[in-house]
DNA sequence: TGATAAATTGACCACCTGGTCATTAATACT
DNA sequence: AGTATTAATGACCAGGTGGTCAATTTATCA
């Protein structure tokens, strides 16, 4: 008797990918309480009866979606943070907007669950999540900016929380602002080499 | 005849505000897409046939309220702007981070109905009403910008809207933030004048 | 007061939701 | 081949949605 959380891994992967290629979709282009889960088994051409088999309920399934976009996220921002540990602040910066931008091109409806799920919508376990996120930003950011201080490239004295907060504010915003424009209007009217550069000068003087 | 635009303008002034007030509440708790028509009318005290009388659907009633919601924010916000037009820049900014947080503190459900709208969500002419929301956003903290410019208290050779697009950022970051501390925790754990002191300091160093 | 007009009501509609479960199809085993 | 076990199906359920409209209440005016 297999287990209830691991029926769907049982699947052949083929099935797998198909259903969660669904799920990203209606999670991506709908907020969690609008998405259909009859979308769902619709566009990934099991029954209804299966998908309720795989995952018990709506909030189970979101949270298998979920652990996996981050997962990929977690993955990204490491591989940055590991090749960028040698660079100077400005240039880590630059780089680690750059892995967000690729990041968007590559999984623009992870991206787009992402930015539903920090900025509002009511997703369950929404608290949790975000603490979870804020967490995450906290220790990743956080490293760095203590790096560039330890190195005397920031102000030894910074309050880092602060710092943090505000570093991730706009990197978000900006990302999130770059996902829109992306998928919206011709990208060419979005001078990107222009931004990095306007945000790592504003907090390498910042915080200097 | 009276037209179908005024209807609920006609009617007296404790009954309108009886519907604002439930809508309010409804559109602040609830997703656009979720917020019910029902709940509404129960809240109000009112029939739905005279709900939809007043109102022809779910939509332009949440334009009606956005549009008061606007309103209110708006007469705040020239205030504010108005009466520290004298002010250096780092006091001005700190003036304006304050009547933000006394706007939420006097409408927290207003409040929740804006970060709601520009934070994702799925309302109704959103495109349209962002665009109207940065546009106003860009004039209101690009004056202040720029008036620190012509007093050389800021470089005056900056790009202009990436200032403006980090200010916003991180004002808005920042009074979502604290709406949100505000409704759930106490307090007392959260140092406003620290963090009104370090946006200040960011800003007025990272854009000299 | 009685007739006319306007405002209010709530039962009702078609549609959609997440979730269930008896029935059917596929697979494994002897 | 025949049986037992497991997997997949989709009609079905209760409950909720935005929106409608004939019927009723309330206000207006002679």
């Amino acid at each position: 008797m297999i287990s209830n959380t691991n029926k769907f891994e049982q699947l052949p992967e083929e099935k797998q990918s198909r259903i969660v290629n669904a799920c990203i979709s209606e999670f991506a282009e709908n907020e969690y309480e609008t998405a259909s889960m009859n979308t769902v088994v619709n566009q990934a051409g099991i029954s209804k009866g299966s998908l309720f088999n795989y995952f018990q309920s709506k909030s189970i399934l979101y949270n298998h979606i979920y652990e996996l976009a981050l997962r990929e996220v977690k993955t990204y921002l490491r591989k940055v943070r590991d090749e960028t540990a040698q660079l100077p602040f400005n240039e880590r910066l630059s780089k680690i907007v750059d892995s967000g931008v690729q990041f968007i091109g590559e999984h623009p409806r992870l991206a787009r669950i992402y930015f539903r799920l920090v900025y509002s919508g009511d997703s369950p376990n929404r608290e949790k999540i975000v603490t979870e996120l804020q967490a995450m930003s906290e220790e990743y950011l956080g490293n760095i900016i203590q790096d560039a201080m330890d190195r005397n490239e920031l102000d030894p004295n910074l309050d880092k929380t602060q710092s943090v907060f505000f570093l991730d504010a706009v990197l978000n915003r900006f990302l999130k602002e770059y996902h829109e424009v992306m998928n919206k209007r011709s990208q060419d009217t979005f001078d990107k080499e222009e931004w990095v550069k306007g945000i790592t000068k504003l907090f390498t003087k910042g915080l200097s």
